[in-house]
DNA sequence: CTTGAGCCTGAAGTCGGGTTCAACCTTATC
DNA sequence: GATAAGGTTGAACCCGACTTCAGGCTCAAG
């Protein structure tokens, strides 16, 4: 049995089985061979097709997106181009997402940085502002 | 017909009918009264609650977080202390959600800055990257 | 020969924050 | 008096990305 067997597979990619299952499920990764028990037997290949779509999700793609960059890749069509603008799309929505966070964090800082220490709780800049009547948000 | 029916507390708190009653299940808005015909009744205070929830969500506050917030703006025993201190919970949240963001947008910016126009898809250096073989990720 | 790890399947559950649906009742307007 | 707009309910559905479960088969080690 020196098969390349789902676990093995899973170990090699740095990620659980049943992820590999559902990978294949959602067409994200060939259906392998099997052998007479009915075992995946996979190609190593797949191995770096895990990778790469791990590589992909740090890098903030949806499996939706990764399926399409893995098909373009394979593409004798597609051009450096294509995958440029799925690039600087994924980097728009990012420093879309940034933005939204560090008003957050900025609203949060400031009135945290109000919040006293002998404060009542009927005095917290936090609730106060959370609850305010006028409307200037 | 002058009670404050749900159609009127959602226009006036600008979120969705369904969202209030979703809510009340959630426990975030109390049940209001009925009127005869089993229509909800509020009082005009449940617009101010919806606008905090509306407000804490803008500050990435969770429902459930949001919950414990309503809490403690009516108990007496809660200090301004204790609020500072969720604030702060959040506050290093979103500063790792964006650290994490800045990231993705380093290295997306850092590829795709290499795509050239003439290169093959073979060359994009997004593809390379993700494709690579090499684990010094 | 038994035990435990590993594999198989289809289906269901998870999380968060809602949205949508079907079927029916009430109120306002023409 | 018809019709539209607004209200009621419980239940089901949505998104994305998995995880978990139940029940059964297979393989390696002692």
């Amino acid at each position: 049995m020196n098969d390349l067997t789902i676990g093995k597979v899973a170990a090699a990619a740095g990620v659980p089985v049943a992820t590999i299952r559902f990978y294949e499920r959602q067409g994200l990764v060939p259906a392998p061979g099997r052998n007479a028990s009915g075992y995946r037997v996979y190609d190593p290949a797949t191995v770096d097709r895990l990778r790469f779509i791990v590589r992909a999700k740090a890098l903030g793609f949806t499996l939706e997106e990764i399926r399409e960059l893995l098909m373009l890749r394979v593409d004798e069509q597609a051009t450096c181009r294509e995958i440029r603008e799925i690039a600087a799309e994924k980097i728009a929505m990012v420093r879309k997402k940034i933005r939204t966070l560090q008003e957050m964090e900025r609203a949060l800082t400031t009135l945290s940085a109000e919040c006293g220490a002998g404060l009542e709780i009927d005095e917290c800049p936090i609730l106060t502002y959370l609850s305010r009547k006028d409307d200037d948000d």
